[in-house]
DNA sequence: TTTCTTACA
DNA sequence: TGTAAGAA
């Protein structure tokens, strides 16, 4: 991991700058950590700190939001770009060219930001 | 002062 | 999501 990465994930932020940063409420900056859509660190007496990574994430979320994304559509976003990199990870006993994980993740965003069926999204076949 | 958790006329 | 209350 090189040194800007390090840097970019250290959790040196209050919440309170987030708010600033993120123009959010502390309310919705909490639930998102409740949904698993981020997971900040905890400093000693249990505050919790956000990393610039924490920072760029949270504004995404606002972002899909903002599209019309509802919390659950944005956690199969995450778990859908988890899912490629998993698979991404293994090239060999997979096909799936970097194009291909292109394609899927851009026919993902229209599936799901068109207010999709919660059900509809597990029927990613190999192409 | 700031943040945390919990709960809801 | 907002806001209040009590604790840290």
């Amino acid at each position: 991991m090189s040194e800007k990465e390090l840097r970019r994930s250290l959790s040196v932020l209050p919440i309170g700058t987030v708010m600033k940063l993120t123009d959010l409420s502390a309310r919705q900056i909490r639930y998102y950590e409740e949904q698993g859509l981020v997971m900040p660190e905890r400093n000693d007496g249990n505050r919790r700190m956000y990393s610039l990574n924490d920072i760029d994430r949270i504004l995404e979320i606002k972002d899909y939001l903002d599209d019309g994304l509802n919390i659950s559509g944005i956690k199969e976003v995450y778990k859908k770009q988890q899912q490629l990199e998993d698979e991404k990870k293994n090239h060999q006993d997979t096909q799936l060219t970097d194009s291909d994980v292109r394609r899927i993740l851009e026919d993902e965003f229209l599936h799901i930001s068109g207010l999709m069926p919660p059900s509809s999204t597990f029927n990613n076949q190999k192409l």
